[in-house]
DNA sequence: AAGCCGGGTGAACAAACGTGCAAGGAGGGG
DNA sequence: CCCCTCCTTGCACGTTTGTTCACCCGGCTT
């Protein structure tokens, strides 16, 4: 172990060393080379192994007089802060996803510090992100799980562990998993759970996180979330969400196009925080792309969700064409 | 200049997407030409622009248990902060000082925001960094020369002057220069001067300044600097200096190698900061490289004159060899 | 001890990138 | 109105960079 350990730190040295070349003196990867005593392809390898673990750590900063002008419109609006990705209009909607989760998962290091407990949703959007998160060394940070995965069929550990498993690691931070189904079949069962120590405790966690991280459930959207498409509700729950006006969900808490929550049987089922709590947390990150999720996002606005929203740039054009 | 300011916000904003797509998403400078309607050559030129102008910002950030073990060494030995850049053994001392000079510039608006003051001496290091610094916008900020320029035979304005405006440009910053020159031929004229109110007025301001940026002069070394090549003294002064045991200066302020100035003539009628001033700076950051400095180095550090220090490799590792 | 296995290396190739150059276009002055 | 100038553009070229592949070397198994 101590020879790996020896062998890892020589390798970050060397990689620290070859970025320090490579973007503050702007040395070609020959001439790093050469001050390495090693080839052009190693050095090449050092400075994508340099990025690709937060070594190296490129930021955009637009001098705050000029964010685009769809990220000032919806911060008028809304009251909130937007980062517009830009995707061109004719992207398909996995491309979308995909670069906007890539996006934030970028960026996602400047919301996140040592000490700080950030709470996790699941679905394809955090799925997607996880995949790219850059690391980013914290200490006595606290990641948690913000709903259960479990459904019918599978406890949904894996999955859900696997996502959260892959921001824990690159942030180097504690991972708190939630083992319960995402909907319970009773009430009376969710309650009964509730009261249980070892979930309270982690009740108590969420309650005072400081960034909640979430995409969004669109129920009746083409392009349903992995909720809606995994086999977690059945016929009679979609009858009932329909019935009850629902136009989408954070971490399985449903809500209506005017933000309202009251009354819906499903959210005494559901697992994730209520909304009193997750509004009582400072930094609400939401990332949603494509246009099919315009509705829902429209309802959480209302219910207001978020603060800091992350969207591609055709969503973000049609929420603010239309009132 | 409505038209101008147009095409230049438009081009920033350009900038900025193909900064997002180049560096957030990956995208080839093709791809990214092919989303923006224009050429790939265009692109390269954006995002080199992005890149010179601040938009996109490179930070390396060791992972605090790796700095390299010379940082170590030197924060251990004398209580500074040390950031070592690497150069190869074989360089030249020209060499040496423009790739420190390349990295104090990248790296210097980490040091200076918003509302700060800066001091900042002049010098062949100086002129260096000027060059290179990289773009970042503040407000209310304040750059102050630290002092005068002139010599016998012009008034250094223009050089001087063409110094900090590059700094002052580079991060919007109001510039105060210090017209007066290096040393003035009597102590009596600084006194009388000290005086007047549009230089006390100056003196007030480097008395609270934030931020210090200053090289080292080195009077008896091989490679003078600026100061000592410049026709700033005369023959006198430098067998003064060498009775006195000088073995450099922080901005035309003389001392020992145990850090003392008490007793040396020439620093009455030298025009840069007091140490004890110059000590009351919160940040003070010294850039240092080639070996010949070292004395002076050593003489600066023993009169704490230094809070962060920027040094090529090998300077560093002579530093810590010797006791 | 021989043999496999995984991780790392440099050579060679292909892709991506930066830049000198000539052409085109907008703005300003004659 | 024309011309001159300066800035920007895209092309073409040479350079720089990413990636594949065969190879080597240390560690572990049989």
């Amino acid at each position: 172990m101590s020879l790996v350990d020896e062998s890892q730190s020589d390798r970050v040295r060397d990689a620290l060393t070859a970025a320090h070349l490579y973007y503050m003196q702007d040395l070609t990867m020959d001439a790093i080379a050469h001050e390495l005593h090693t080839s052009r392809s190693s050095v090449s390898r050092l400075l994508s192994h340099a990025r690709a673990t937060g070594l190296v750590d490129i930021q955009i900063r637009s001098p705050l007089d000029a964010p685009s002008r769809l990220e000032l419109l919806i911060q008028e609006r809304f009251h909130i802060t937007a980062h517009v990705v830009p995707v061109p209009d004719h992207a398909t909607d996995v491309d979308r996803l995909e670069r906007v989760a890539l996006s934030v998962a970028r960026i996602l290091g400047q919301f996140f510090d040592s000490n700080m407990v950030m709470g996790i949703a699941w679905g394809s959007t955090m799925n997607a992100i996880s995949r790219h998160v850059t690391p980013k060394q914290t200490h006595g940070s606290q990641i948690i799980q913000l709903n259960g995965a479990g459904n019918m069929r599978t406890t949904g550990l894996s999955y859900a562990s696997e996502i959260l498993g892959r921001f824990g690691y690159a942030f180097g931070a504690h991972v708190h998993q939630f083992p319960v189904p995402a909907f319970f079949d009773s009430p009376a069962t969710k309650q009964a759970l509730w009261r249980e120590r070892s979930v309270s405790r982690l009740l108590e966690m969420q309650a005072r996180m400081d960034v909640a991280l979430f995409g969004l459930g669109s129920p009746f959207s083409e392009v349903p979330s992995h909720v809606y498409a995994g086999g977690y509700l059945e016929e009679p729950d979609y009858a009932s969400l329909s019935r009850s006006g629902v136009v989408g969900d954070v971490a399985t808490i449903f809500y209506r196009a005017d933000g309202s929550t009251d009354g819906i049987p499903l959210n005494t089922r559901g697992t994730g925080p209520d909304f009193d709590v997750l509004r009582r947390t400072p930094r609400r990150l939401c990332v949603v792309s494509g246009a099919a999720k315009l509705p829902s996002l429209r309802g959480a606005l209302k219910a207001e969700l978020i603060t800091d929203l992350f969207v591609d740039e055709s969503t973000a054009r049609a929420l603010v064409a239309s009132a």
